[in-house]
DNA sequence: TAAATCCTAGGTGCGACACACAGGTCAACA
DNA sequence: TGTTGACCTGTGTGTCGCACCTAGGATTTA
């Protein structure tokens, strides 16, 4: 039976990740009867490798919460956890070319800049640089 | 002067977004005397316009914070506009490539999830899919 | 025995809004 | 003129995944 500090070390992650994670109810420790510390038992720990292994594939807390929800039932998660990454890679990759036309966005407007000077605001334009856009 | 709704059509955001740069004090409009509602003038107008440009090109309402700011006392805002938007394009760079190994580490784990079983779950095992990786 | 290090619960902050609530205001139409 | 429906107001909460802080109790170590 680990305490928080102990498990933390133990997965490598922060105390309050952990405490974070027992608070949305993702983890249920017990509770030491003497001093109300929490206590994490094999299982508890399984799930918490479990958590990281799942977040560093892109699942979010809530998709995690369902996988363990439906293994709970003792129902295979697995064709559930294709569901959700397959939702999870295409909201990757919308974020993806998000960023990319952003990133173009900002790489011309370097480029277009480095040509113009810098002005003085006439009162009226807030920023040349932008308004040029 | 506009109200919030007349501006947000204008300038094609919600009428919430307005409200929320109110808030955070980017925009300062006038109020009617008789009923309260926010009354937006030209500049007013001109720098939600500017907010959403600047958004555009990646700028965080905390910078456009700063900018406006500067411009205000007359300064030339754009020698801080282009320190500004190199830090977002390295941050950018910096998603775009976790972003990328997410994709990659999701579509390896589709791939190899083509050929695996669904498993049942063995009271230890809460999803083989994940705990393969 | 005291100091250093753990642990607890609960609250706040981030970023950029979306949404909801309860109520006041306004223009138009019957 | 009354009423309907669309607009407006301020305020508060939820999103996501924690990090950080407070204030105090428990435990370990020197």
């Amino acid at each position: 039976m680990l305490t928080v500090g102990e498990l933390s070390k133990k997965v490598n992650i922060t105390a309050d990740a952990i405490r974070h994670y027992v608070r949305i109810g993702l983890l249920t420790p017990s509770r030491d009867p003497d001093n109300g510390y929490k206590l994490f038992d094999h299982d508890e720990v399984k799930k918490t490798a479990f958590i990281r292994r799942a977040k560093l594939l892109g699942f979010t807390l809530h998709d995690i919460q369902i996988i363990l929800n439906h293994s709970d039932k003792d129902e295979s998660p697995c064709p559930l956890v294709r569901d959700l990454i397959e939702q999870r890679l295409i909201k990757n990759q919308e974020r993806l070319s998000e960023l990319n036309t952003l990133q173009h966005r900002m790489e011309q407007a370097i480029d277009k800049w480095q040509t113009m000077p810098d002005g003085t605001p006439d009162g009226d334009a807030i920023c040349q640089l932008i308004e040029a856009i």
